[in-house]
RNA sequence: CGCGGGGUGGAGCAGUGGUAGCUCGUCGGGCUCAUAACCCGAAGGUCGUAGGUUCAAAUCCUGCCCCCGCAA
C-alpha cells in the first residue's frame, strides 16, 4: 500500500487526513505546527490536525522550522512514497520535495493560478468572486507555484461568507483528492503548468484590512464583511471604541450624508452611507468590551444612545 | 503580574450610600379583517462570588471566579 506523509494544521486540513486514513492508506506519520498559546490566556494549544492524528493513533511531528531541523532528516528517513499538505502554514525544504518516489502535492482551496498564498478564502470572497474553488497540484520551492493535477468550482453565493465556504471547499477538497489520489498513485494524472499572466496571491489578512473603509462602495463593504466573517471579522470604530460589524446587508438608499454616516436606525438594524448608493444595514455587532449580539438587541441597549447624523471614524 | 472594558429580573442596558429602573421579550386582557403594529395590566432580580467598612452597600475597600476589546 502507497505510504504517506500528511502535512497539515488547521481544521480545513483535518478531514482530509480522516479521508486518506480511512481509504486505507498507510499513513507513516503527520507533520503539523508546534502546539500554539492561543487566545488573551495563552493556552498551548494543539493544532486541530495533531489531535485528529492522535486520535487516529498516527505518530506527529511538530518542527518549529523544517529547513535544517533534525526532525527533517526524520521525515526523509521515513521514505514514504508520497507526502500530502493541506494548509500546512510552512514552505518544505527542497530535500524533502524530492525526497518521496511520487513526489508532494499539495491541496489549495483556490482555483490555481489565482489566489496563491495563505488566505484563499478570505480573499476572494472580498474581492466579490462568484465562484472559487479547490485544486490539487505538484510542490515546488516556490509558493504555491506546481503543476496542476486536478481542479473543483465551487459556487460563492451572495451570502456566502468564509465559515460558508471553509465548510464547503473542506468537503470538496476531500472529494477532489479521493478521486485523484489513484491516478497519482499510478501515475497516470494529469499535470498542468499554471498560467504565469494569471497568479494572483492572497496574502494572510492584516489588521489594517479588516478595518472598514466608508468611503468605498457598499457592495466592497458587503464583500469585506462576509469576507471576514466568522474569523477575523471587519471592524470601524466609534466614539474611539472598535466595533466589530458580524454581518451586514446590502441596502438601496439615497442619502447625502458623508461616508460612515448612521443615516437610520430601524427597529433591527444600522443603515450606514458608504461611498455610493448603497447603504450597509448592520445586523449583527459587538461593541467593545461586549459579547457579539444582534442588531436588534443591540438597540435595547447600548445602541440607544446611538444617534441618526452620528458617524462611524 | 502586558494594556483596557464589563459581570444588575429571559436578553441588552441605566443606576457611585438610604424603598431597584429603562427598552425588548414572556404571560393575561383590549383594539383590529389581521399583525412582528398599537393600548391596558401582570409575573419575574438574595444586583458574579467571599469577606470587610457603615445605622444603612448594586453603589466604598480587599480576595477569588467568569466574559469581552487590544496587544502578542
Amino acid at each position: 500500500m502507497t505510504s504517506i506523509i500528511f502535512m497539515g494544521t488547521p481544521d480545513f486540513s483535518v478531514p482530509i487526513l480522516a479521508m486518506l486514513k480511512e481509504e486505507g492508506y498507510n499513513v507513516l506519520a503527520v507533520v503539523t505546527q508546534p502546539d500554539r498559546p492561543v487566545g488573551r490566556k495563552r493556552v498551548l494549544t494543539p493544532p486541530p490536525v495533531k489531535v485528529e492524528a492522535e486520535r487516529l493513533g498516527i505518530d506527529v511531528i511538530q518542527p518549529e522550522k523544517l529547513t535544517g531541523s533534525k526532525e527533517l532528516e526524520e521525515i526523509i528517513a521515513l521514505n514514504a512514497d508520497l507526502i500530502v499538505t493541506a494548509a500546512f502554514g510552512q514552505l518544505l525544504p527542497k530535500e524533502l520535495l524530492e525526497a518521496p518516489r511520487l513526489g508532494c502535492i499539495n491541496v489549495h482551496a483556490s482555483l490555481l493560478p489565482k489566489y496563491r498564498g495563505g488566505a484563499p478564502i478570505h480573499q476572494s470572497i472580498i474581492d466579490g468572486e462568484k465562484e472559487t474553488g479547490v485544486t490539487i497540484m505538484y510542490m515546488v520551492e516556490k509558493l504555491d507555484a506546481g503543476d496542476m493535477i486536478s481542479q473543483i468550482v465551487v459556487p460563492i453565493e451572495e451570502t456566502d461568507h468564509t465559515g460558508s465556504m471553509f465548510e464547503k471547499l473542506s468537503v470538496a477538497g476531500v472529494t477532489l483528492l479521493k478521486e485523484t489520489m489513484p491516478s497519482i498513485v499510478n501515475e497516470t494524472n494529469e499535470r498542468i503548468p499554471q498560467d504565469e499572466s494569471l497568479v494572483t496571491f492572497a496574502r494572510n489578512i492584516s489588521r489594517e484590512e479588516e478595518r472598514i473603509d466608508w468611503t468605498k462602495s457598499g457592495v466592497q463593504i458587503y464583500n469585506q464583511i462576509r469576507g471576514l466573517h466568522p474569523w477575523p471579522v471587519a471592524y470601524t470604530t466609534f466614539h474611539g471604541d472598535n466595533v466589530k460589524i458580524w454581518w451586514s446587508e446590502k441596502v438601496d438608499r439615497q442619502s447625502d450624508a458623508a461616508p460612515g454616516t448612521i443615516i437610520d436606525i430601524e427597529s433591527d438594524r444600522i443603515l450606514v452611507k458608504t461611498g455610493d448608493e448603497t447603504a450597509i444595514a448592520i445586523t449583527d455587532i459587538q461593541p467593545a468590551g461586549k459579547k457579539r449580539m444582534p442588531a436588534d438587541v443591540f438597540i435595547n441597549g447600548v445602541g440607544s444612545s446611538w444617534k441618526k447624523g452620528e458617524q462611524f471614524e
